[in-house]
DNA sequence: ATTTTTACAGACTAGTTGGTATATTTGCCA
DNA sequence: TGGCAAATATACCAACTAGTCTGTAAAAAT
């Protein structure tokens, strides 16, 4: 998907670097340099900095966010099993370090949603995204009986992306992958509660 | 408790300004020029920036988040219905300002836990400390056998704190007290089914 | 009474920031 | 081959940053 144009490797650079420091953070004439390439043809590419963050999340991020829910779309399980092995796969891919950097959705949440307008909106937009595609599955699954009738599809998805966020914000001030991946269990067992007319742990655990 | 002096004053000053902004953004000696304070006396009380904050998390932040939760130390009522009505209570407390803001210590932990390792192990203490508090609640409320066996006290206390701060950070960049106050109605409701025995919402909706 | 410490005032600085101006090179089409 | 725009290089800049320096007035200790 991504080119390997100067504009494609300012910009997977430049991303490398956010998703340590964070967006106010990078430096991305310094960022850019390392890889031999001067502060004209950033600036070239990018009128301002802002330009180069709205760039991350459309090109970048967004994507990202859309694999990590594509299970859902393309479906081969139930629904149940799909969320619960979305989930599952964070534990996972979770390392000392990915936790102490966090989410970088979250992190750029948190840090830009109040600062810049048009950040929040493409901030939003990622969230949106993940939100509508999880209600679309929680409401096909309650007509299909798979999940309980009780739960509004459109909280539930909202509350679900928090959720997995707080996992997040919590383990990586208490700096401990132990601590998200106890946190994320307790959310697979509290879904299973809350969410699923019959337990689909059970399904994962034998594949 | 803050008494008036110079120190107390700047503390003050920079913490307001720092809740909105967050703290690399506090530019502390303009804060404190506003109050007709100088840099030197800025200077004189902190000798860095960073001890601003420290004192700002020790002196402020966590007497605050001690004050949020200490109904479940002298409790009058039932364990279930003083968790239910601290986080009823976000609810009633949130404006549409607020929710922009986002919570104070949620968000010193996504800007800070990766910048300075003593500003990581404050805030941690904070978050331990509140973790404690309903982790002991949660322990005593099974042996009234007002809460279910199956809970692991621990880790349904670090859940709670983290679904908490999921609402807030979802509902900033939705920049929506709306979503923040259906979240939480989300959250509660699992609440009842995960965590207690009977609903206790009854009790609280008639007082 | 004299020294020392605390509490402040405010000009100054070294370094950094995002961004610009201008010059030069490159690729491409006629 | 020439010409023209896009691409790239680099010196430069104004604003701003956290923090320092020197000085002073009052309080506290000796």
């Amino acid at each position: 998907m991504l080119k390997n144009t100067t504009r494609e490797k300012i910009l997977k650079r430049c991303f490398e670097a956010m998703e340590v420091v964070g967006f106010e953070a990078l430096r991305a004439d310094k960022e850019v340099l390392n890889l031999s390439i001067s502060k004209g043809a950033l600036y070239h590419y990018f009128p301002t900095k802002l330009d180069i963050g709205y760039a991350m999340v459309d090109e970048i991020i967004k994507p990202m966010y859309e694999k990590k829910w594509s299970g859902l779309i393309d479906r081969t399980e139930g629904i149940s099993s799909t969320i619960y092995q979305i989930i599952e796969s964070e534990k996972h891919e979770a390392t000392e370090k990915k936790i102490l950097r966090g989410d970088v959705l979250y992190n750029l949440m948190l840090e830009m949603s109040g600062v810049d307008l048009k950040f929040r909106q493409k901030l939003e937009e990622v969230l949106e995204m993940q939100v509508k595609i999880l209600q679309k599955s929680l409401l096909s699954g309650k007509s299909s009986n798979e999940i309980k009738p009780g739960v509004d599809s459109r909280s539930m998805a909202y509350l679900l992306i928090g959720q997995l966020h707080g996992c997040y914000a919590i383990a990586k001030t208490r700096a401990s992958k132990d601590v998200f991946v106890s946190m994320v269990n307790g959310l697979q067992k509290q879904l299973i509660d809350v969410l699923y007319v019959s337990d689909p742990s059970r399904v994962v655990s034998v594949a």
